[in-house]
DNA sequence: TTTGACTCCGTACCATGGTACGGCTTGTAG
DNA sequence: CTACAAGCCGTACCATGGTACGGAGTCAAA
C-alpha cells in the first residue's frame, strides 16, 4: 500500500506518518530498486491506531516507542523484555486507578444533579477529594 | 498560603501555577488591599493535584477546565451540568476501555515470555490486535 | 537596617507533536 | 502522451504546556 492509503485507513495525515518515520516510531520501507513509490505492509495501520490510542492515554512517544519495543522473541533477552513490561503494567495499572478515581468523582456529581428538584452543592474537586478520603480509609483498615 | 509554599505542596514549579493562573485554570487570589503578597487557599494544591493527574491520563488543559467548571450548584442549571457531566463520564470510560485493553496485550506479553525456555514470538502489538479481535468476537456474540 | 529569600510581572525561550509548503519525481486515466 | 494526482524530501511554521530570566518590590531574621 502506499502512503496515502495507509494515512486514510489509520485516519491521520500523511505527514504525520513522516513524522513517526522521523521519530523510528515506523519503520521506513525501502524504495523500490528501479525507483518508484514506497509499499508500506498493512500493519503499519494498526501501528498508527495504537500510537493514537496510546497517545489519547496520556504516553508520549517516547513511551508508546519503549511500548512497542517490547517484544518476546526467542532471540532477544527475555528476562530484560519481562522486567520492562512488568514496569509498564505497573504504570498502566495506575492509570486505570486515577481514572477510576476521576470517574467516580463524575458519578457521584451526577447523582447530585438531579433531574428536577434541587440540586446539592458538589464539585468535581470536592467529589474526587471525598473519593480520595475513601480510598485513603480503606486502605488504613485494609 | 504564599504561592511557593503552594507549589512545593503541590510538587510544581511557581512558574507553572502563574501558568495555569493565565489560562484561569486556578482563581488568582487578590493582592491584599495594603500591598504584599497574595494569599492562596490550602484547596488550590489539591486542584493542582487534580489536574497534573488529569493530564497525565491524556486530558488537555482545556479539557481540564471543562472538568473543574463541571459544578452541581442549585443556583446553576442543573440538566445541562448532567448532560456534561455524562459526556465527560462517556470519555472517561472509553479510556479505561482502551488501558483495559493495553493491560491484556501487556500481560500476555509477559506470559509468552518465560522465566527460563524458550519465549514464543510475540510483540505488544500482535497481543494487542488479538485482544482487540476478542473484543470485537464477544461485540458480534451479545 | 541590611541582607537574603521570596513575590510579582512581563517577556523570552524551550520541547513535544505535529502541519504546511515548495520543488521535484512518479504513476495512471483520459 | 500528456495532465493531474500522489509521492518524496527538506525546511519552515504552528499550538500546547510549560520554563527561564530580569528588574522591581516585600518580608523577616540577624
Amino acid at each position: 500500500m502506499r502512503i496515502g492509503t495507509i494515512a486514510n485507513k489509520a485516519g491521520v495525515g500523511v505527514e504525520t506518518i513522516r513524522f513517526y518515520e522521523r521519530k523510528t516510531l515506523i519503520a521506513q520501507p525501502p524504495k523500490p530498486a528501479g525507483g518508484g513509490f514506497r509499499d508500506y505492509p498493512a500493519e503499519t495501520v494498526e501501528r498508527i491506531w495504537f500510537i493514537r490510542q496510546a497517545q489519547s492515554l496520556g504516553f508520549s512517544l517516547d513511551e508508546i516507542d519503549e511500548l512497542l519495543s517490547l517484544r518476546a522473541d526467542p532471540s532477544t533477552d527475555c528476562a530484560d523484555v519481562r522486567e520492562r513490561a512488568r514496569a509498564k503494567l505497573g504504570e498502566v495499572n495506575a492509570k486505570i486507578a486515577r481514572l477510576t478515581a476521576i470517574r467516580s468523582a463524575i458519578e457521584e456529581l451526577i447523582d447530585a444533579c438531579p433531574g428536577k428538584g434541587a440540586a446539592r452543592l458538589c464539585t468535581i474537586l470536592e467529589a474526587f477529594e471525598t473519593k480520595e478520603l475513601n480510598d485513603h480509609a480503606k486502605e488504613l483498615n485494609q
